[in-house]
DNA sequence: TTATTTGCCTAAAGGTATTAGGCAAATGTA
DNA sequence: TACATTTGCCTAATACCTTTAGGCAAATAA
């Protein structure tokens, strides 16, 4: 029988956009095995298990993620950087719902250390430079801000916030504001 | 054959220790029948599938954590309301973690409006009785509130902040201060 | 005490995960 | 080109988990 040609990139790659497209509680390995139309057991040569199949999607997504954060920091400083990255998480988490999910995936320490996780700790610091925050401040704000791009988005994205009358983009607009003044006039301890 | 006594709320509530014990994500029908030493179907009378089973630990955990919520706010006002009901959620999602998790699960729209979800936006917004917003920004600022405390212990208990330097307890508390002081110093549209 | 409801059981079908072992296609070697 | 080896996908089998249908006995009502 001819050979379908399958990878473990090309399989990582189908996972997610299987995440996009059904959720990413419905990323399996024989949903996965259905769409190459193929054996499901042949997906073991490829894959360890289950759950290697949904961390490869996670790495996959926290890569993309890293490299569009990186595409909107470049040449911006200051609140304008701060909204870059901010609609970088929030833009990505609605084009790519089930990969956004995946990306929150607790992924095992050796892994997350080799992850794009990194950068974007490493992004958001860069972020700071604008703003005159002492050394271990930085670190508090990096939290911080890490905080309210995931809680915001997920909350929206899981219709925490669609009961409530303002729209969330006045919202979220607001937020920006709110979270640039804060850096600008970051409370001493 | 002697009965075991199972009801709806019982298997909610062995459900929610379940949860706690093992994960939220290992909480399945099989399981809680194993733990009442009962056979799988004999649940079925009293749940209707397994997301049946799901969306009720979701509800058991959000009146619960509004009544710690209610709780702690009892007698306090501005800042000291403030860190009280973010700790409600912090502590809660410490001793609790698989309740928590369920917590976050999507409910749809008619089941939300009769949770205690509705509870928790109200007491956010009672915080901000302590500061001086006006009504729209007071929506703005629950938002971000609910996305602070939401995004902050998903991603403490995730591990998100494990690699960094200063422990996660003096960040908690300059986060603290640092939505104190945005709160009392909201920027004007 | 009899009738009815209700609770748990057996049986069965279908889906997902995972391992073991086989055959044929692709690739390397002489 | 011929042969040997690797590699990729397959069949078969086991073990869960989910869910429905139908039965019998315990609890409850008349």
């Amino acid at each position: 029988m001819a050979r379908a040609g399958l990878t473990t990139e090309r399989l990582a790659r189908a996972g997610a956009e299987l995440a996009d497209e059904a959720g990413f509680d419905q990323v399996t390995v024989s949903a996965l095995a259905r769409r190459f139309d193929v054996k499901v057991a042949s997906l073991y040569s490829h894959l360890r298990n289950s759950h290697d199949l949904k961390t490869r999607i996670a790495l996959l997504a926290l890569e993309e993620l890293a490299d569009r954060a990186a595409d909107a920091l470049a040449g911006r400083a200051g609140k304008d950087a701060l909204t870059a990255l901010a609609n970088v998480y929030r833009d990505y988490a609605r084009e790519h719902p089930g990969r956004y999910a995946a990306a929150q995936l607790r992924l095992d320490p050796e892994t997350a250390v080799a992850s794009a996780g990194v950068r974007h700790a490493q992004m958001t610091r860069a972020i700071l430079r604008g703003y005159d925050l002492t050394e271990p401040d930085q670190t508090h704000a990096v939290r911080l801000l890490g905080s309210v791009f995931h809680g915001y988005v997920t909350l929206e994205m899981g219709g925490g916030f669609s009961h409530s009358a303002p729209d969330t983009q006045e919202t979220w607009s607001r937020t920006m504001d709110a979270l640039d003044a804060l850096l600008r006039n970051w409370p001493a301890s």
